[in-house]
DNA sequence: TTGAAAGCGCTAACAA
DNA sequence: TTGTTAGCGCTTTCAA
C-alpha cells in the first residue's frame, strides 16, 4: 500500500523550525542549537517520524543497504543453503560487521537464472549500495552480470572470468600443506590424494601445497586421482587408489564429500579409519561432522573472511579503496577422528 | 559512490520523445504508438537504462519488495537458521510465490534486539511494502513492534498478543489426531503423551486432538507429562511415564526434540523403539531425521503455508483484503522407523 | 496519443 | 546557527 507517515515538513511545523533544521538533527550534523535540537527530538517522538529512504537516497544516492547474495544452481540449492552451516558462518560474519555500522544487510538468494536476473535488477535499481557475493557454482554467470552493472561487489573466492574483482580467498596451497603435514605427523608414508577438478584454481592449489609438503619429506611420488567433489567420485577414486596401492595408509581428499566417499569405500573394503588409513578432508562442511568417523579436515575461517568482505566493500563504497583487492586467509587444521 | 546511470531524461532525448512517453513504455501503460514504443525500447537498450527505484517509489509509494523476516533469539540463532531445513522450506515456499510475481524478496534476520530494531527501521523507512514473519521465539517482541508501525505483515503461526494479525497456521488438533490414529493403527493401546507447555495454544490443541482420537477408541485415560520442547525435557518426561506405566507401548511427543529425548531414554532403559514402544514426534524438523531410529512425525506443509503467507500479504498490499485473515493447513503424517 | 508541469520527501548549497 | 531554494528521477494529472 503506501503508508504515508509524517514527513520532515510535519516535524518542522510541529517544532516551529525549518525542514533543513530537522534534517540536520536527524542526520546529526553539527551546528544545531542544543535547545532546538531537543525541541526537534520531541517533535519527532510526538509525530512518530521516520525518514523516507526513497527520498533520501534519491538525493544522497546511497541506501545504507548492502546485499549479501548467496548464489548457486539447481533445484535443491535453497535446501542446501539452509542445511549447510557454511552459509550460516558467512552470514554470521558479514552481518556482524554490517550491523555494527548501521548498514542494513539484506539476504538475496540467486538459485536460478530467473532469480539471478531479479537480483541484478534489484541492484541496478539502486536498492543496495553494493553486494557481497558467495557463489558455490563453478562458472557462476552472476559475477559477470554484476561486473557489467558496475555495482561495487566483493566476492568470496576469486570468480573465474576476466576483469579482476575484489575478493577474499583462502590460502589453498597452505591448506594442502597442513593436510600433508598432518598425515606425515601421524606417521603415514604411503600417502595418496583425491584432488578436485584441476580447472579450478582452488583445487590446483590444494594439490600443489600437498605435494610440496610431501616432497620436502622425501616423498616425491604421490598417487593422485581426480574427483569432482561428490561423495560418489570420492568413493570411486578411493577404489582406484586402493587397487593400485593396496598398502595405502593415508588419504587427503580435496573436500569433505570426497573424503566421506573415500571413508565409506575404505570400510567396505575392510580398512579401518583411522586404524589402517588416516583420512583428511577439506572445508569443514556439515559432511565432516556427519561422517563416521568424524572427519579431520582443513577449515576456512569463514566468519573472518566474510567480515573482511564486508569491510572491503565498505572501503570501496567510501572511496577509500578504488582498486580491486584480494585478501588471503590462512586455513586451520581441525583434527577429529578420521586421522 | 552512487552510480549515476542514464535517466528517463537521457532515454527521452535519445528517442526524441518526452519523459512521460518513456515512462509509459517502461511501465507498459496502454496508448503508446507501436512505432514510438519500438524507438523507446531501442533507446533504452542503447543507453542501458534501468529505472531508479528510489525515485519511482517516492511517487508510487511502493517498492515491489517484500521482506521475509526470520526471527528468533540467542547467540546460535543464525547457525540454527542455516542448519534447520525448516527455514529452507519456508523460504522456498515464499520465494516461489513472490518471484513469479516480479516481487523482490529480501531476507532479513532478526536474531537479537538490535537486529530487530534495524529490521523495523528498514521497514519503517519504506524499503519494503510488507513483511512475512517467521518467528521461532515464544513471545517475540517483533510482532508487536511491527503492529505499531502499521506495516502490512503476515505471520507464520499466530503471534501471542492482542491485536489479531493475518497469519497461516497448522491444524494442530488434527495433528494430534493423526498421531493418535497412527499409534492405534499400530496396535498400541497403552499409550502416553508428552505434551508441550500448555500456555501455548498449539501445544494445547495437539493434546486435545490426540486425546479426542484415543477417546473415540475407548481409551479415556491417557497419561500426560508436560515437557518444554527440549530433548532433556523429553527424556525426563519419558522417565516419569515409564516409572508410572512400565508397560507403555506408545508415546506421542508434541515435538521432535522431546520425541528424541524420549527415544534416548527408552533405549537406555532397555525398551526398543519401535519394537517395544512406538514413538511419534511432531514438526519433521532436522531432529526427526537425525534421530535413531528416524522419527515418525507429524509434518507441516511448510512450503504451501509460506506461499499462502505471500499470497495473503499480496492481497493486503493490493487492498483486495483489508481484515486480518487466518489460513489453517492440514498436517501430514510421515511414517519413518520409530513406530 | 503525446507533452508540459507539478510534485513525492529529502539533502545540500547558498544566503542571511 | 538557521532558513530558503533548487533539485534528485520518477509518475501522473491535465491540456493539447
Amino acid at each position: 500500500m503506501g503508508r504515508r507517515g509524517p514527513t520532515l515538513e510535519d516535524v518542522a511545523r510541529e517544532a516551529g523550525v525549518s525542514r533543513a533544521t530537522v534534517s540536520r538533527v536527524v542526520n546529526s550534523v553539527r551546528n544545531v542549537d542544543p535547545g532546538i535540537q531537543e525541541a526537534v527530538r520531541r517533535a519527532i517522538d510526538r509525530t512518530g517520524y521516520a525518514p523516507n529512504l526513497a527520498a533520501r537516497s534519491l538525493v544522497t544516492r546511497r541506501t545504507e543497504t548492502v546485499a549479501l547474495i548467496l548464489s548457486g544452481a539447481g533445484e535443491t540449492f535453497t535446501a542446501r543453503v539452509f542445511s549447510d552451516p557454511f552459509f550460516g558462518r558467512v552470514v554470521e560474519g558479514a552481518l556482524g560487521f554490517l550491523r555494527a555500522r548501521g548498514v542494513h544487510p539484506v539476504l538475496l538468494l540467486a538459485e536460478s537464472g530467473a532469480a539471478r536476473e531479479q537480483v541484478v535488477a534489484y541492484l541496478r535499481q539502486g536498492s543496495a549500495d553494493g553486494a557481497l557475493v558467495v557463489s558455490v557454482q563453478a562458472d557462476d554467470p552472476l559475477a559477470a552480470m554484476l561486473a557489467d552493472t558496475a555495482i561495487p561487489a566483493v566476492h568470496f573466492a576469486r570468480p573465474s572470468g576476466e576483469p579482476p574483482v575484489s575478493h577474499v580467498d583462502l590460502d589453498n596451497a597452505e591448506g594442502g600443506r597442513l593436510a600433508g603435514g598432518h598425515l606425515l605427523a601421524r606417521g603415514r608414508r604411503r600417502i595418496a590424494t583425491i584432488c578436485g577438478p584441476q580447472d579450478l584454481p582452488a583445487a590446483r592449489e590444494r594439490l600443489r601445497g600437498f605435494r610440496e609438503t610431501l616432497g620436502q619429506a622425501g616423498i616425491s611420488e604421490v598417487p593422485v586421482v581426480e574427483g569432482c567433489f561428490t561423495v560418489e567420485s570420492g568413493a570411486a577414486a578411493a577404489a582406484r587408489l586402493l587397487s593400485e596401492h593396496p598398502h595405502l595408509d593415508g588419504v587427503f581428499a580435496a573436500n569433505d564429500l570426497m573424503a566421506r566417499g573415500a571413508c565409506q569405500y575404505l570400510s567396505e573394503r575392510g580398512r579401518s579409519v583411522p586404524g589402517d588409513v588416516s583420512v583428511v578432508g577439506f572445508d569443514d562442511s556439515s559432511a565432516a561432522v556427519a561422517c563416521r568417523p568424524a572427519l579431520t579436515t582443513v577449515r576456512q575461517p569463514v566468519e573472518r573472511m566474510a567480515a573482511a568482505m564486508a569491510e572491503l566493500l565498505t572501503e570501496h563504497l567510501q572511496g577509500t579503496r578504488t582498486e580491486p583487492a584480494t585478501l588471503v586467509f590462512a586455513p586451520e587444521l581441525l583434527v577429529r577422528d578420521s586421522s
